[in-house]
RNA sequence: GGAGAGUUGGCAGAGUGGUAAUGCAGCGGAUUGCUAAUCCGUCAUCGUGAAUAGCGAUGCACAGGUUCGAGUCCUGUACUCUCCGCCA
């Protein structure tokens, strides 16, 4: 969410803004308009308020004679405040409506344009391998190695599953744990958080009121299942004036991740790369009120899961997303995407976003500032640190051999017991 | 699933129908020199203001109700704790 007053004191620059996200400019108008409306009738019922006030208080000293007129008039102002009052809400539902609808500005650093087509390459990282064989898709490798269940488990559970097993299953958790000790090693407190969550957060976050089909909702419990960990952190610490002094606080998620797909019918139907549940670690980090700061753990939590791919030995490329693929909440978005070989091009495996005070106006996350003692809205960010079995697929695909076997990384091999290659003929 | 208790500011903690005590922390100021202390103010949201000045409204888990007036009484909901039951 947007600081109204800062809209109203700075409508050009706003609509500028917002008009990059593709947000019309009207629509501010009309959100400035209702605004101004509101507080009229909000003071007109402030000052009825204050009459009602001053005369309920005089009754207690009032003489017996004095309080029957005092009381009736007391409650004829009672009855014209409840109908201001009713009027008032109406208009402040509509406001909020409004409010949550309008998405963060982007950073005057972002690259401009309407859709991925003008995402920047900001640097490629690593050589696409050449194979002196025919490389195999990750479906075939999995396969041959007997290392899942994808036809089985569709009849089971449905499209967009999977059950992986055997060295996979294994790579699976050992490349989480890889990761949740990387990010400790970082200073950030590992957490596993509910797949379950109330509708609420779903608004901190700011998943709704925008894709509302994109979620699993259990109506008989009023439960939704959470899409990433960040929607559970983001309202972890909602309502709070936290200390100065606790920030920066950085949490590493860990959690299972549900997502109904609805926009991406007939999109990646096969294989690991788009399926319905999965496992994710999240980094998440609630920072000061400040754009420098948040874009100094902007830049390092892009920095962490650079890290991750190259630990995994993966190529890949950093892009700099433009305003209009960016999401409503982003104020500036990287992801990256490593290479997929049977594909012949990078898919995305990190998304990284700072979103500076948005969020947290939403979920009413703030903090005491020890330099003046005021209390403002925390920065939020958040990124993948990994994401499977999306990130097995250029994982087994890169580093396998012409035998179907798949080279283990050094930095993994710790925590698969030391192999140095899986699969059948390993 | 059953029974009971609870939820007051950043934290602690009073307050059972008449304007939300007090302590601690933070912030601002004053003052004194002995590793900091003391005193005063401030401390959430909103409206009106150029204003971080005044004035006012709101705020005691949330949503309603009773009343001239609700932290306090009534109803519903959420959550926490204790005990019983069930259970990975």
């Amino acid at each position: 969410m947007l600081d109204i007053k800062y809209i109203i004191d700075n409508q050009d620059y706003a609509k500028e803004c917002l008009a990059k996200k593709g947000f019309a400019s009207e629509n501010v108008d009309k959100l400035i308009s209702s605004y101004l409306e509101m507080n009229k009738l909000k003071t007109s019922s402030q000052t009825l308020a204050e009459e009602k006030n001053r005369l309920s208080n005089s009754i207690k000293s009032a003489s017996a004679e004095e309080r029957p007129s005092i009381i009736a008039k007391s409650k004829e102002i009672g009855e014209e405040l409840k109908k201001e009052q009713e009027r008032l809400t109406e208009l402040q539902t509509a406001f909020d409506d409004m409010m949550l609808r309008m998405p963060n500005f982007p950073s005057p650093d972002c690259p401009l344009g309407p859709d991925e087509s003008c995402n920047q390459v900001l640097r490629k990282v690593g050589e696409p391998k050449k194979f002196d064989f025919t490389p195999r898709d990750h479906i075939e490798l999995m396969e041959l190695n007997d290392w899942a269940e994808m036809e089985r488990i569709a009849k089971v559970c449905g499209s967009r599953t999977y059950a992986i097993k055997n060295d996979l299953a294994q790579l699976e958790l050992a490349i989480h744990m890889m990761v949740l000790d990387k990010l400790r090693s970082h200073g950030f407190t590992v957490i596993t958080v509910p797949a379950l969550s109330k509708e609420k957060p779903l608004y901190g976050q700011g998943y709704l009121p925008f894709s509302r089909d994109e979620i699993y909702y259990m109506p008989a419990d009023d439960l939704y299942l959470s899409g990433t960990a960040e929607l559970i952190l983001n309202s972890l610490r909602a309502d709070e004036i936290l200390n100065e002094k606790e920030l920066p606080i950085l949490y590493a998620g860990f959690s299972p991740c549900f997502r109904r797909e609805a926009g991406a019918a007939g999109k990646d139907t096969r294989g690991l790369v788009r399926v319905h549940q999965f496992m994710k670690t999240e980094q998440f980090v609630i920072c000061k009120n400040d754009t420098a700061e948040s874009d100094k753990w902007h830049k390092k939590l892009l920095a962490i899961s650079e890290e991750v791919l190259q630990d995994l030995e993966l190529p890949y490329q950093v892009l700099d997303i433009c305003t209009g693929d960016m999401g409503a909440p982003k104020f500036r978005q990287y992801d990256l995407e490593a290479w997929v070989p049977s594909q012949n091009c990078y898919r995305e495996t990190h998304s990284c976003s700072n979103i500076t005070d948005w969020q947290a106006r939403r979920t009413n996350l703030r903090y005491r500032d020890n330099s003046d003692g005021k209390v403002k809205y925390a920065h939020t960010l958040n990124n993948t640190g990994i994401a499977t079995p999306r990130a097995l697929v250029p994982f087994i695909e890169n580093h396998q051999n012409a035998d179907g076997t798949v080279n283990i990384p050094e930095k993994l091999r710790p925590y698969l017991g030391g192999k140095t290659k899986i699969g059948k003929a390993a």
